[in-house]
DNA sequence: CCATTCAGTAAACAGTCGTTTGCCGAACTT
DNA sequence: AAGTTCGGCAAACGACTGTTTACTGAATGG
């Protein structure tokens, strides 16, 4: 790549960075270009040299933020093991993805109905295919021999949305201003791994829809 | 009350009205008082003979957003029955208030993380108190006999962001811009009813924690 | 080495914004 | 009936907004 292309990467870095650092403390829809180029360091017109809206912006992170969450499930979902060193992994994964990648989850926590609609159903659509993901490994388990696809799916979602809300709890407990509370954060990771026991015991003994 | 209150009541209303029409495509945090006095046919001076910010409009909008959903809850405790009966119920009152209650629906699912730390932490509190009520309730039921406080709180919990999941979906399949398409919303419906009835096979089978 | 491409700039456009001011007049109080 | 309270208004303030314009100068390709 020419150094052309590696400077203009960098501005684009930059802006999306702002962005991000932005949106800490306020919504997409109430983000201003002039707001992104100045944390950005640039002129307000260069923004529209690498995008041609703020929900172009917007888009671009939301792929950003989901690339790195596939990861996360993939590093969940690959590992075999008895339920209950599952269920501790899984948590411990979600732990750390919100640890570590705390802007892009507070990103996907506040535009996920957010009021820019191109942003909501990039997310939505996302979170869907994560299902479908999931569900394709439940699959696969000897647990899971007799289920319907639509009952695979349903529980699919049902830990989906788990670890949503769970990476949602955890990001709040670990905000600045609520004194990044560890206490919190563990209570919260005690109840998610309940929860999925809690789950896993129906599993065991569902028989069907 | 004096037609002095009566009037400024009704001012009042007028702008919490054009705030929830307002929010209905975009965030509390991208309001302007400009905007909203306009669509409450008031000058923009006369908003701050009402509240001190948009930030205190609001909270009062999570208020009466809460007040309706604790009825809610209370009609779906209140009366016994069977389990079936009760997951019927339940998924069949989640989709009343969304149908009845758009607006306000909406409201939440928008500002739960939203950019406005007051309004979050309003509407994280009031769910957790919401929480502790549907525990409470748990509690009383005879199934639960010998469930530690920690594991009703983690159910209720449970029940808690299914409920909250649940309706955030059921508000986007009814959005206008979707076509208020009729069979994602029942499908949505039948999904959090199977995951109900896994829940509380689950619970059948817990041995405490 | 010369021509071209193009990321980034400064300046200007016409608006909108939040908030304060002084004032009006109808509803209250006495 | 006289005086007070107070919700609502028009107007003005400076600050900030998104976007377009014409331009600069360094990397690019022949």
């Amino acid at each position: 790549m020419g150094a052309r292309q590696a400077q203009k990467q960098q501005s684009r870095r930059a802006l999306l960075d702002a962005g991000l650092h932005l949106l800490a403390e306020q919504n997409l829809a109430s983000l201003g270009v002039r707001e992104v180029t100045r944390e950005a360091g640039l002129s307000p017109a260069a923004f529209y040299r690498h995008f041609p809206d703020l929900a172009a912006l917007g888009v671009a992170l939301v792929e950003e933020s989901l690339v790195s969450l596939h990861v996360m499930i993939r590093a969940v979902l690959a590992e075999a093991g008895g339920a209950e060193e599952l269920i501790d992994r899984a948590v411990d994964v979600i732990e750390r993805h919100v640890r570590e990648h705390r802007p892009h989850v507070r990103f996907l926590a506040r535009e996920r109905h957010g009021g820019v609609r191109l942003v909501r159903e990039a997310i939505d659509a996302e979170l869907g295919r994560f299902a479908a993901e999931v569900g394709a490994a439940l699959a696969l388990q000897p647990s899971s021999r007799d289920w319907s696809e639509r009952d695979l799916r349903m529980l699919a979602e049902l830990y989906v949305d788990l670890m949503v809300s769970t990476a949602a709890a955890l990001l709040e407990a670990r905000e600045a201003d609520s004194g990044g509370d560890p206490a919190r954060v563990e209570r919260i990771a005690a109840t998610a791994r309940l929860q999925l026991r809690l789950i896993s015991l129906g599993r065991r003994h569902w028989t069907g829809s």
